[in-house]
DNA sequence: TTGTATGCGTTATCAG
DNA sequence: CTGATAACGCATACAA
């Protein structure tokens, strides 16, 4: 059984109350004697003390830790990313509880219910479906709120990309090599970024064909077989989990179509095939994120805007070669 | 501000006891009279009433909750160990709370310190330096505990991959395609997989150069140009990171090497180089991790045995073609 | 400078 | 069947 304070109070001759300021040590530490001070933090140390996280989470209403939902912690953007952003709250003092919600709406529901009465101080979310009314009737009004990557129309405290300059960048550059006819495979209509970046992208291409299912590699693979009649110019995923499995499934092709992609396709310069990405800043998304959270940890009402990030385009090997082609005819 | 049951009680001329008997609902839910049950239940519904699941865990001295303490959440083979575990708990009634350790056993220690003291029920830790010692100081030594993936020598309740068959089939893999002198990227020694692979690689091959770092991509690409003279037959590498980031740097290369890699490396069959992975059964893993994890849960006493499971070699396209021109020979 | 008393929201024990 | 009452471990207002 753990030590409590009470047993270091018996151990020490003195009470509960003074050995919790002693060993809170904040601003009432310093008013303790020095003698009993340090018979008290000899003691803990002697007993191997460990003050109980829950009960002073009862007391003071404080966890000092914010949860991040995400929407698929087995896509290594989702990795990256949660990584990144425990960091950033370590440095500030807070320690980060990750949950998964595995793109299941059921599911997220579920953690939305739980999370807040688990005594988080403030919330992170991958939306997968929630409006932001379901968010509001679910979620307490005063729980500090971010949502990321997926934004809400309604809700301020929110990091995402610029899905309209990242579908023109990614649109402008296919066109520069020829590209007219593409073939689309996308995540599930009802998360916008898919939703954004298919309308947007089917707006400037004719498209030829086009594929929908949970955004997981094994959808791009059976997109890839489903377009293997029609030799599209090019297909166009919606994230790089899709992207993947096209590239996966692309083995057998010999005359392999351009690919282009949402978000990053590892090593893929070494891929014999041409591949152009628009890629998100995740380390800036991941401390945007958490600026926009830590003033309201703080209690600050300030009104933070959405914000809206910029992705860059990034062409492989064979890509950049596919360009010098069309720009220096020999 | 969250109603609690005494809002409840109020407003249902009732007593706390009652109300919590009726939410609890269980075998004393039963013993109470039906009319101010469902006046319960429904002035429960009525104030949106959510069980302060910190007191209650306080309390009970349970949570029905599990923390995974990976040493890394940014690589994907951890994302789907965590996905999957958290699947497989919640099918068994617990939710999971996913912890970083990012590698860094300062930081590992933090957690190990702190999380015991946030009431989970359970533990399961891949860990980067902790010794059997160091972990039976740190977590009290009733707290149901299984090590995944790095095994600890004392501790039983742990679930591994084979490295030795694992090294030999990857070895033996190579040495059919006649590689004799090869390079090794490995991540740091003092992480058992990590040691354990380079050794039993090592006593096989003739090790020409050796470059070892932090178990990241870019550990791979330093490597590689560090290779870039010396011509091995081929690389190895010991985790699926490591090797990205190998090939990520191979692009230039007109001679590439083979590469051998412990785990998965995705969308191998398209790149232009000979691949052989030695790669784990990560359901498995997941599963039998919770399956080690649930009688301790249970209080059932059951001694586990520490489960060291097989791997499977993975050649990708250019590999088996090498494969192929060495068993026919023309 | 230190101790006493109270309460955070629940569950559990014990009466009635 | 139901209601007081006492913890769980900690923090803090209030006394001393």
């Amino acid at each position: 059984m753990q030590p409590t304070l009470h047993d270091i109070a018996r151990e020490t001759n003195t009470s509960v109350s003074t050995v919790s300021r002693v060993l809170t040590g904040g601003a009432s530490a310093a008013r303790i004697g020095q003698a009993t001070r340090l018979r008290v933090i000899d003691a803990a140390h002697r007993l191997g003390y460990r003050p109980n996280l829950v009960a002073r989470s009862l007391r003071t209403r404080r966890s000092n830790t914010v949860a991040l939902l995400v929407s698929d912690i087995a896509n290594p953007w989702f990795g990256q990313m949660a990584s990144l952003i425990e960091q950033s709250l370590r440095h500030h003092g807070y320690s980060l509880m990750l949950c998964n919600s595995g793109e299941d709406a059921q599911l997220e529901l579920e953690h939305l219910q739980l999370l807040p009465s688990k005594g988080i101080d403030g919330l992170i979310v991958v939306p997968v479906l929630c409006t932001k009314n379901a968010l509001t009737e679910v979620l307490p009004a005063d729980l500090p709120l971010v949502i990321l990557d997926r934004p809400i129309p309604g809700i301020l405290a929110s990091v995402s990309s610029d899905q309209e300059q990242a579908a023109t960048i990614l649109c402008d550059t296919l066109q520069r090599v020829g590209v007219e006819r593409i073939a689309v495979v996308c995540g599930p209509q009802h998360i916008v970024t898919h939703r954004r970046r298919n309308e947007l992208v089917s707006a400037r291409f004719d498209v030829i064909a086009r594929h929908e299912g949970p955004a997981q590699r094994d959808t791009g693979r059976q997109a890839y077989i489903k377009f293997l009649q029609i030799q599209p110019d090019a297909i166009v995923c919606t994230n790089n989990y899709l992207g993947q499995g096209v590239i996966d499934a692309l083995v057998e092709a010999d005359n392999p179509p351009t690919i282009g992609c949402f978000d990053e396709i590892a090593m893929m310069d070494l891929l014999p095939i041409p591949i152009i990405c628009s890629v998100q800043d995740v380390p800036l998304l991941a401390e945007s994120c958490v600026r926009q959270l830590l003033p309201q940890l703080k209690g600050e009402e300030i009104k933070a805007e959405a914000l809206v990030l910029p992705t860059r385009a990034v062409a492989n090997r064979h890509f950049q070669s596919l360009l010098l082609a069309r720009t220096q005819p020999a």
